[in-house]
DNA sequence: AACCTCCATGCACAAACGTGCAGAACGGAT
DNA sequence: ATCCGTTCTGCACGTTTGTGCATGGAGGTT
């Protein structure tokens, strides 16, 4: 973009934001057409310029982000969705306002840690733009499998981040789980891996969604070959409910014992859990048992999710 | 407002401004008429729960904001307006910018102190609402005149502060200008009088315009009753250019040796410089030389001013 | 119960806004 | 200098949004 479109768009941003002119009338001022300030405007907005925030004065009574607050000791964003609406539309409804809500929480310097499987495909897609200095993304796990090395999925979720906040990206070229542990520990001492390992532990944000063992629409984990017979098998015998980043857990969020543990990629939850901001993700209701594990387990600082299943996880909890 | 109002006001500003709704589909989900839904949108906005800010990335090169910033190290925001607009159209601009710039830096249990003047009065009317616990508004100095004790014009722009950011108010109601420096040592050891002086020993934000001893329209305080001929002779006598809080100061940013600051209740500059966030708000060209002093004694630490003053600012600056 | 006042609602109209399209302006490449 | 591809602009149209007004319902008073 030109220099001096630049500043016209900030020029019309602050007298269409902030002196409450209209389109109209700063058309006139800068010597353009209302269409172009029209334009000028939602560039301004989609270039980060314009930052809109919705903050909840928490003092609403005990409603349903109160109680979820409260139970898991958490900051909760509910996204207003109709119940009607089929799983879809539910997720782009969520993953725009979740986009939305991790913007502002964005700083330069930041180290982004981000998970990778549909929900976060969704949310990468309507990032809105936000500029950084020395930012980096890198990639929670991995995300090959039996298949496909996994690499343009994941990757395409890494770029958007990357390109929206003006971020480095640092992918994590291994499979989501390896055939044996010990190639595990092989790759692990790699310095190729450690360097990856390394900026993990230093993270400062980490976002992703949550995989439910009985979910309607089974997560990709579940369903995309990463896993075979034996290994499902192997799952279903540990109560594992969920996952968060291809890294198991029971769902009172234990994850000891759990041997597929050891094959994956993902960080271990002890480690994810020393990451000062945490960011999960998370549309529809038949997630819950993965997702009241995850919340069990303390994986989240910060939760996103759609009125369902909101009403879904305080309504099982008031019943337990 | 009733508490399912507000909390549809709330759940229509997230769809709206988070989920890139129509008002349309807002108000079939919400079951009501889209023109309550507009209703309900505009109360957002306007009850604070809505946060627009606009965030200037200051990589834009060395222009007007850059240069003031690095002159006098300070943030600056200049308003954009057309230069052939009038004071009183000016003034409005810069004003409303002003609060809304000033909206997002307050805080709860904020201390804030505020001026008063034509310029204040100006900005207290379009203050945007946000709620604070426990924000005390603190009278920055007296306005009492020869004619009038100045409570209604002052207290109107400390009580519509107040009631923007739910804070409590406290007045000071004293002249602006004793007649003899022996009454205010006297007062100054009133407890009630100490009181206030305590408040603002422990302000965290304090907003406030200047005077302009040779401003087109001489401010309030020049024109409207405070000074009498004597007075004014003895500021031209003592080189002053102008006043922050009745207070007043040389080009040069000193302020010893000004006898009529013994009379002021104004916080002296030093005592002034303690608070952390200052923030002035400039509007007309007029006021340069003001200004300039204000700056270069460091009384602010933010500046708001329109872009003919800002323009007028740094051209000076350069030839001096 | 009857009355009144206040305020939220929906309607209808006017104002403000977004966007496909065709032409203009720009910036290389030949 | 000419061509071509790209980007920007203004117009025109359809959509979306703000608001004055009349209506109706809730809550308070006599």
């Amino acid at each position: 973009m030109s220099p001096s479109r630049h500043s016209d768009a900030l020029r019309a941003a602050q007298m269409y934001y902030l002196q409450d002119l209209t389109m109209d009338a700063i058309a006139r001022e800068l010597r353009t057409s209302r269409s172009t300030v029209s334009r000028l405007l939602s560039s301004a907005r989609d270039s980060g310029l314009v930052q809109i925030q919705i903050r909840n004065p928490m003092d609403t009574g005990p409603e349903l982000e109160g109680i979820i607050r409260d139970e898991y000791n958490l900051d909760v964003h509910v996204v207003p969705v109709l119940e009607t609406l089929n799983e879809a539309e539910t997720l782009e409804r969520v993953a725009m306002q979740a986009a939305r809500t991790i913007g502002p929480l964005v700083d330069s310097n930041a180290i982004i840690g981000v998970a990778w499987g549909s929900t976060l495909s969704a949310v990468s897609r309507h990032l809105t733009r936000k500029i950084t200095h020395d930012s980096v993304i890198v990639q929670l796990n991995g995300a090959g499998n039996m298949h496909t090395t996994g690499i343009t999925y994941a990757s395409d979720i890494m770029r958007r981040f990357g390109s929206a906040y003006g971020a480095r990206v640092e992918q994590f070229p291994v499979p989501a789980f390896f055939d044996h542990a010990a190639t595990k520990t092989a790759m692990w001492n790699e310095r190729s891996v450690q360097r990856i390992l390394k900026l993990q532990s230093r993270m400062s944000i980490a976002i992703f969604g949550v995989g439910s063992v009985d979910a309607d629409y089974p997560s990709h984990v579940y369903a995309g070959g990463y896993l075979d017979e034996s290994d499902l098998k192997s799952l279903a015998g540990s109560d594992v409910v969920g996952d968060v980043a291809t890294v198991f857990f029971r769902g009172d969020g234990s994850s000891d014992g759990i041997v597929l543990n050891e094959r994956s990629t993902g960080p271990a939850l002890a480690e994810l859990k020393q990451v000062r901001r945490r960011i999960c993700v998370v549309s529809g209701a038949s997630k819950i048992n993965g997702l009241r594990g995850a919340l069990t387990a303390g994986l989240a600082t910060d939760l996103i999710l759609d009125e369902a299943t909101a009403r879904r996880l305080v309504s099982f909890d008031g019943a337990a």
